[in-house]
DNA sequence: GTAAATTCCATAAAATCCCATAATATCCCA
DNA sequence: TGGGATATTATGGGATTTTATGGAATTTAC
């Protein structure tokens, strides 16, 4: 499981370390690395191990669930995806077009949420952040965690 | 499984470099190269390794799993597959009728879609992804993915 | 013998590995 | 509990290897 927030620095070469905490859970899957996509409702970057695309993948092939229009939906998202290895140190190399999709410059913000995480351009973030919680404010919502999922 | 996009050229004698991370998931397989077809949606190239066809040729045999009906179309796409080797540089040769089937000139987009993937002229694959994005909204489609497999 | 196809070689660009260093966190024992 | 010793991170830069790609040389087919 994914918690807390990071921020670590890109270098020239589009490199990130991934903060440790994220790694070890990482390591234990088939794949030393983490899958990468443009995350549909923000300018981030969506991230989760390998694991749990290859179910999306598996689900995807026995694709009785979708209709023609959502599997080609979907299937733009494979497209996008990126396999992203980690090197000797722990870091990634973020594709062109995440880092364009993100608005990355420089540093890159982890967000935990969980089964996945995200990455961020830490003012991207902050902008969100700030209008989430006038839309929580106006609307009167309360962060209570609703059901807490089996498991966790 | 297949991610992320590439476009690589092909030359005069219709050779193109398969995107390394493609090659290196066909690499284990038993034959070193891929299946590729005409798709029956879409002007493009599908492809995939062996492995997969020879299982599919398989559950075919046992043809309780499938309608005449069925069994007729898969049959179409058996016959129009080419098994297209790896050179020592890891290109293949596309064929002349996969070629015009996708109207490809002389880029080609490698499109991966989990256990499959895809070759496309990129003009062609941009146009199909406006459709896609468009025909989305329209419906309010929601990318995201389904059934979220146990433990994920 | 000629055309087509295959194999082989060369090169520039890009990706990857490898090492060095500084900052941080963790451990260990008095 | 403190505080020095040790290990682990995060980060930078250079060296090496792998890719993608073009063209030449050789083989095969007809």
């Amino acid at each position: 499981m994914f918690l807390s927030t990071t921020i670590n620095k890109m270098d020239a070469k589009c490199r990130v370390s991934v903060p440790s905490s994220f790694r070890s859970n990482l390591s234990k899957q088939t794949f030393n690395g983490l899958i990468a996509f443009p995350s549909y409702n923000n300018k981030s970057i969506d991230a989760c191990g390998i694991d749990r695309m290859e179910n999306i993948s598996e689900s995807l092939d026995r694709s009785e669930n979708y209709t023609q229009d959502e599997f080609d939906l979907i299937s733009l998202y494979f497209g996008e995806a990126e396999k992203l290895a980690f090197d000797k140190e722990g870091r990634i190399i973020l594709p062109k077009n995440l880092i364009k999709h993100a608005e990355i410059k420089n540093e890159v913000l982890f967000v935990g949420l969980g089964p996945t995480f995200q990455m961020w351009n830490p003012k991207c973030y902050d902008k969100k952040k700030q209008e989430t919680i006038k839309i929580a404010n106006k609307n009167n919502l309360n962060p209570r965690l609703k059901p807490i999922p089996k498991g966790y």
